[in-house]
DNA sequence: ATCCTCCCCTAC
DNA sequence: TAAGGTAGGGGAGGAT
């Protein structure tokens, strides 16, 4: 109640409303929703109506230049790098004029960037970085000062914002014309292509048709499809042994041939040892952005291409879009109390072949044709897999197997390259679409997520089913099936078989029989690993596990699994729908590409390493106390793995942390990861994988000063170590002290445990927490970032576009367009109240 | 018992 | 050439 009236007081032009809710009171902005949504809407409108004044270069805030609030009312800078004059000072500018300060960069509290001239390099980081808001010069904040007002900053900007090239993709998003949204990603398999894939054709047209060419026809040519009626068995068997992957080393193929190549030049090393060819001599000139040899800013550029890493941050992405949604849907509901009144009923619906489905709109003429999306279309490649479609999938084609394999089995087989953006937009209308429908979802991934539908009785399950089936296909273009049944196991199953385009029920009263000669493997839990184990001891059908008793699997696989088991095979499932739940860890590891000369690579790649993970934390407002190394360490004996750049047969090496306090510091953070790395005893040379991962997760606390001091405070209460009584961060950390790496040795032996936070030193607690961030860039994490602030945005033009235009700017605006439509409906209602007292 | 850390396993 | 990530569940075993 309260928290509503604030935020609708807050989130229009509110003249009327008190002129500022007194904005000393810092509340958490994670445990309050409202005031945090009131906050953003805030922030959003005092940025649109400083751009609205910049002609005039006055502020058009009535009450802030008069009444003395300051010419910064209703800004809040952050300060990104080393700035003249000093952050501090900038800090001390806002403060003192009205305005607000934030020490750690958040696109909910920020209103303006400040930033000192970069280097190119730097640049698109920071362009990346920026998140849709402007990136100025420190001098506009003197400048504003100097003239005692508040200038327009648009002749400040150190980025010009080009953004019109991503408001036109998402444009045409809406409107169903999908002719741009791939141009720029159809590089990408091109130059692998070989002229025969069409997304590289399409990139030579204007047309959005795609129209038929002589290159393109060869490539399709005789492909036949497959027969469509498969049935149970046949649907799960290919579940059973799609163990492709096996590391052995056939000496014979696509082995890299060693070659005299010329010494990277911009990291002068000189210690290369001299006998067995090193890392670098294993390397073509070609090979520049694939490794961490020859590319500086290798993290980077390896996240923007992987799918691993695209499905993997998607939930973050969608936690952060849907986050209004996910706090309504309160998973307390129906937990046994109406369900013995009223059957659950759950709905599981996932997208047919999703990366295929995205890119055969613009393609439908393959639609009966094995298409797959790959990297690469080079039939000797062990570039991977991610998506087949049913037709390809008749050739045994599936996600994870080697492109040489699938083409070996499929020479017709079609190769799309990815095109994360467009994943992501479909993705984003599939959850709408959901939400809409439905108030308890629960998001499995990006193409997949559970319905309880059971409170929804003006529709039968299967009606609903086929209703929201039917909005999805006209709304995104691709197919999704569904499976209908009384728990999310048997609804997961339905859905495997309604596969594709379908829907399937399951009754309570079929359950046993369809789960009788179900493979075991087709459980969602059982993996290879369980399958095996299961094989050995005769068993591989549920009809069969559900003969072994509950005290033998218990005794077997312990007391969880075993469990598990026994409820699964006879096609129980106490689970329910729910929201996702607090995320526990966050961290970034790399396992392709990873080839170090020396331990000086390997620093460099922990320092960004250690900044990537450092910004997801931030983004997720987290500071964490553990901190994990793991690394991957060539198997001895193990050959140049099978797959190109890939990390092959290693051995893990990891191992945690605890601080005494949490943080999200990357300096600190790589000091920690550069003295367990030091403490494995380990050649960089023999590294094949390395990731940061941080848990024991705290909430940031929502008055960041205090939380500095509080850090500062208990850092100082820590004893110093004995003879180091020398604060020089930078140099402890270049040194890599080796009485630091002993106490991590002794610490993990378990002699040493609270005494090994002594090795920190005090300089990292007080170290800066301003740096350069190195935020990824993919165009997909920034999708809503470049469109103009919400409250640009004309409400009584919107209201009356279709419903499903509506829905897809509210995901854009990630849910802040309902919120400011509800409230000028609302004031809409209060005006005329007004007038007609007038 | 409960909480750790260090694994392995699973899913997308 | 090619982009083998991410996060949660849970078991084993040790410390408390
Ligand atoms: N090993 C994998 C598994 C999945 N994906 C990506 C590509 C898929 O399109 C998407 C969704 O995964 P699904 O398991 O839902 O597979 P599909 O949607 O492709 O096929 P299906 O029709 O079986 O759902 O995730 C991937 O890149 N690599
Ligand atoms: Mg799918
Ligand atoms: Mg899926
Ligand atoms: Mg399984």
């Amino acid at each position: 109640m309260r928290s509503s009236s604030s935020s609708s007081a807050s989130g229009l032009p509110a003249k009327r409303s008190k002129p500022n809710p007194k904005t000393p009171v810092q509340r958490s902005p994670f445990t309050d929703f409202g005031s945090y949504m009131a906050e953003k809407n805030r922030k959003l409108r005092s940025q649109f109506e400083a751009e609205a004044s910049s002609s005039s270069h006055l502020n058009s805030e009535p009450s802030s230049s008069g009444d003395g609030k300051g010419i910064f009312q209703g800004v809040s800078i952050y300060v990104d790098g080393h700035t003249v004059p000093s952050s501090q000072e900038l800090r001390g500018y806002m403060l003192k004029h009205g305005g607000r300060f934030e020490n750690y960069f958040s696109r909910s509290r920020v209103s303006h960037i400040i930033c000192s001239n970069l280097p190119d390099s730097k640049m698109r980081n920071i362009r990346a970085f920026s998140r849709g808001l402007p990136v100025l010069k420190p001098a506009w904040v003197v400048d504003s000062v100097a003239a005692n007002k508040l200038l327009s900053w648009q002749s400040y900007q150190l980025v010009e914002y080009s953004s019109e090239m991503y408001k036109q993709q998402k444009l045409s998003a809406f409107f169903g014309c999908k002719t741009i949204s791939s141009l720029k990603d159809a590089e990408l398999a091109s130059e692998s292509n070989n002229g025969m894939d069409p997304e590289g054709l399409e990139k030579s047209k204007v047309s959005p048709l795609p129209l038929k060419s002589k290159v393109f026809d060869r490539t399709i040519q005789g492909s036949d499809s497959l027969e469509p009626g498969l049935d149970k068995e046949a649907k799960f068997t290919t579940l059973l042994d799609e163990r492709t992957k096996v590391e052995a080393s056939t000496s014979s193929s696509a082995q890299l041939s060693i070659q005299n190549c010329s010494r990277i030049d911009d990291l002068s090393v000189d210690d290369v040892s001299s006998g067995e060819p090193t890392n670098a001599e294993c390397l073509q000139a070609s090979d520049m952005h694939h490794s961490t040899l020859t590319d500086a800013n290798f993290v980077e550029n390896y996240f923007k291409h992987s799918r691993l890493h695209f499905i993997g941050t998607w939930r973050n992405r969608y936690r952060r879009r849907f986050c209004n949604m996910l706090k309504g849907n309160c998973s307390k509901g129906n937990v046994g109390f109406c369900s013995s009144t009223n059957k659950v009923s759950v709905i599981h619906i996932d997208m047919d072949c999703f990366f295929v489905s995205v890119i055969l709109r613009k393609y439908p003429e393959l639609l009966d044709k094995p298409v797959a999306v790959c990297h690469s279309n080079n039939s000797q490649g062990t570039a991977e897999i991610s998506s087949a479609n049913y037709p390809a999938r008749g050739y045994g084609i599936s996600a994870g197997m080697f492109v040489r394999d699938a083409k070996s089995s499929c020479p017709n087989l079609v190769v799309f390259p990815y095109d994360f953006v467009a994943y992501e937009e479909v993705a984003d209308q599939f959850y709408c679409i959901l939400h809409k429908h439905c108030n308890k979802v629960q998001a499995v991934s990006c193409d997949e997520a559970f319905l309880d539908i059971t409170e929804c009785d003006d529709l039968e399950p299967e009606n609903f089913a086929s209703m929201i089936r039917k909005e999805i296909a006209e709304t995104t273009q691709c197919t999704a099936s569904a499976g209908i049944a009384g728990n999310l196991l048997m609804a997961r199953l339905a859905t495997k078989m309604a596969k594709p385009n379908g829907q399937f029920s399951i009754p309570p009263e079929k359950v046993e029989n369809f789960l009788d000669d179900l493979p075991i493997m087709a459980l969602p839990g059982i993996g290879h690993a369980l399958g095996d184990k299961l094989k050995t001891r005769k068993i591989s059908t549920c009809g069969q596990l559900r003969l072994v008793s509950k005290a033998t699997l218990h005794k077997d696989f312990g007391v969880k699994v075993g469990d598990m088991l026994w409820n699964y095979c006879r096609g129980i499932d106490d689970r329910k729908v729910e929201v996702l739940k607090e995320t526990k860890s966050i961290g970034a590891e790399v396992n392709w590409g990873v080839r170090f000369r020396n331990t000086m690579d390997c620093e460099h790649f922990l320092n960004n390493l250690s900044k990537e993970v450092s910004s997801r934390l931030r983004e997720c407002g987290m500071i964490a106390r553990t901190i994990t190394l793991k690394v991957k360490k060539r198997r001895k004996g193990a050959k140049e793995p099978v797959k190109f750049m890939g990390c092959g047969d290693c051995e893990n090496i990891n191992r945690s942390m605890t601080l005494p306090v949490a943080t999200d510091d990357p300096t600190l953070i790589l000091r920690i990861a550069k003295q367990i790395f030091a403490s494995y005893h380990i050649d960089a040379k023999e590294v094949r994988g390395v990731g940061l991962q941080m848990s024991r997760l705290e909430i940031v606390d929502g008055n960041r000063q205090g939380h500095a001091q509080n850090v500062i405070e208990s850092w100082l209460k820590i004893p110093a170590k004995v003879g180091e009584e020398t604060v020089d961060s930078q140099r402890v950390a270049a040194e890599s002290s080796s009485s630091e790496e002993h106490l991590l040795d002794l610490q993990h032996h378990g002699k040493l445990h609270e005494n090994s936070q002594l090795c920190f030193d005090r300089a990292a607690a007080c170290s800066d927490a301003l740096h350069v961030n190195l935020f990824n860039s993919s165009s997909y994490e920034n999708a809503s970032s470049e469109l103009p602030p919400v409250s640009h945005l004309d409400m009584s033009v919107i209201k009356d576009l279709p419903a499903e235009i509506i829905s897809e700017i509210n995901v854009a605006y990630q849910g802040k367009l309902y919120d400011l439509m509800k409230k000028h409906h609302d004031d809409q209602k209060n005006n005329r109240l007004i007038k007609s007292l007038e």
